[in-house]
DNA sequence: CTGAAAGCGCTTACAG
DNA sequence: CTGAAAGCGCTTACAG
């Protein structure tokens, strides 16, 4: 089939380099890629006619002769409605996308229904050499993904953790730190009743953040429940209900992220409760959703971008060393080094009443 | 260099195949492609065995050999910041990642800081084949992109328009019908002073809401002006302020998102204004935010993942007929036409005071 | 110091 | 109906 150029200019090959500097195709790759043995001279020249030429290397048959792809994948199995909400992800991927990006290596990003559907994105990734290394996010208490990407040999890192992480490298939230930090705000106002609308009991990091709650909250002296959400507003209001109707009414309630303590907070102020009068409000994830609603809501905040960016790095890293060729240019994260959590007191937090 | 072949099991290659079918590599293809020209049992033969090795087409030499990159590219240029709090790119990007995905095509990602990144991005991508098309959002009154990608022969496609689109194909939200559905609500309750906060100056669709906003006016004789805002909450913020002091103050103001809309709620009633009884308030973005908040609010609704998917339908016809060979299985778009824009009536809209 | 050649895993006209 | 071969654009040992 005859080759169409189609419209606009032709993009150079390094066959066109190689005609153009008279020399072979092999000494034009040599330059391009800084191998030695090439004169100065001609190495110079090579370069100029490229960078003139607009020469840039087709990732497609640099990925076949290297069997690289060059790509990171990185799955999401939460509905898209869930993460239209939740500014957890833009900011996760944005801190991964910065440091792939830095070292050339692409993003390849799908949104899938559940676990199922991301392990079927994963085979096929794997299988298509369309990724060199993927990430895993929402590790599960039970997670199936774990033992399929270690039979397949699909080098993966963990985006939290601990969990059933089994070989592969993980790397855990503040989870703990910010559960401690915002009960122990709380109990110093002098709160002793504190309940907590949590995220999926499936998930490894709901389970390490209410192992946290409850060690603080005894270590306090205090008491209090967590109730398990889907993460849904409409979940959310139900157990703030919940917690109002059965009693001992709560002083304070930690929601996991910062839609459902916006959601939980209407739900209060419905029920006749001012906040943070009669109940104080505390959001594990803050955002400038929690800046401007009103009132105001404490909320801890933490590296989120630094956290991807992290993780990123590592997969990185695990590609190179899985390939068998680390790479000279192995910088430090392109991002600065993740910041210590800490809780943003705002309007939403007082001492209990009485 | 020897192959290392790595963990895990080793991917088979069409050679595999063959060499396990007692046939030439040329005949596996032919079967994997449903090409004519082969018996049908021993494509059948080729097929079961395929299936039962696992074999998945390497992306890198099928893009290689068919000098197609299967891959679409979309970058951003908003900073993560203001992406983090903005439900519509999630929804948008949900929409084109589920059109694309169902045909096989990946989407390549990268969030940038401003045009003149995103610009080298797109010239990076085309450079190296890593796409063989992309999607440009957020168009601006005067906008750099169309002639870069025109002057590259770039197939892009404008999500979004109309404006300075050249000759690419463009897809318009419902700007003007989402924007005349609000005023007429208001309109009809009595308002007779509707003021709106709105995003940049510079984005193409601004420009477009604000004509409609003047002439649904000027149609329903009432009174109005439009500040613009670069979409923070800190404008939304300051532009509300300046609407409340400078006076006449508005019966009504409508923002241009629901965060904006979220901030200048709080800015309303603590300049002692009720909501909706001295001020009504209304977001021409919905999201569960609007539900959520006190009081929830009235926002236009529409279809942003139909949007998405209708524009990424465009740009993988685009891509086949810029390429030579449509191909044969054209489907409809995988996502059901998108829904008409409805006023999603709450709390904070109602008559005007007096 | 440089060139010719093989190979990465596919596709596709072209012979048999 | 099937096989052998060239080609996509690179990389990289291997000869000269």
């Amino acid at each position: 089939m005859p080759r169409r150029p189609g419209p606009g200019p032709r993009r150079p090959t390094i066959a066109d380099i190689a005609e153009r500097a008279g020399v072979s195709k092999g000494s034009v790759s040599y330059a391009l890629n800084g191998n030695p043995g090439l004169s100065e001279p001609t190495r110079r020249r090579i370069l100029a006619i490229a960078e003139e030429a607009g020469w840039r290397p087709n990732r497609a048959a640099r990925a076949l002769s290297a069997s690289r792809a060059g790509a990171c994948g990185l799955a999401l199995a939460r509905p898209a409605h869930l993460l239209a909400y939740d500014p957890f992800f833009p900011k996760l991927i944005s801190g991964i996308e910065a440091e792939l990006s830095a070292r050339q290596v692409a993003l390849m990003l799908q949104m899938v229904d559940d676990v199922e559907a991301e392990m079927r994105a994963l085979r096929r990734w794997w299988a298509e050499r369309r990724v060199d290394g993927v990430l895993l996010v929402d590790l599960r208490v039970v997670d199936p993904r774990v033992p399929v990407v270690e039979q397949l040999g699909l080098p993966a890192v963990i985006v939290g953790g601990p969990g059933p992480t089994g070989k592969l490298p993980y790397f855990p939230g503040h989870d703990t730190q910010r559960i401690r930090q915002i009960v122990e705000h709380l109990v110093r106002l002098g709160h002793r009743r504190i309940d907590r609308v949590a995220g999926p009991a499936a998930f490894a990091h709901t389970q390490t953040r209410t192992r946290a709650f409850r060690e603080a909250l005894a270590r306090a002296g205090a008491m209090g429940t967590a109730l398990s959400t889907d993460y849904t507003t409409q979940a959310a209001a139900a157990a703030t209900k919940k917690l109002v109707e059965r009693g001992p009414v709560p002083t304070a309630v930690v929601y996991d992220n910062d839609i459902m303590a916006v959601a939980g907070l209407g739900v209060l102020q419905e029920a006749g409760l001012a906040v943070p009068e009669d109940v104080s409000v505390v959001s594990l994830e803050d955002s400038i959703l929690c800046e401007v609603v009103r009132p105001s809501l404490t909320a801890s905040s933490w590296d989120v971008e630094a956290f991807g960016a992290t993780a990123a790095h590592a997969l990185v890293k695990l590609i190179d060393e899985a390939s068998g060729r680390p790479r000279v240019n192995d910088f430090t994260p392109g991002v600065a080094g993740p910041a210590e959590p800490t809780l943003v007191v705002r309007a939403s937090t007082g001492p209990p009443p009485g």
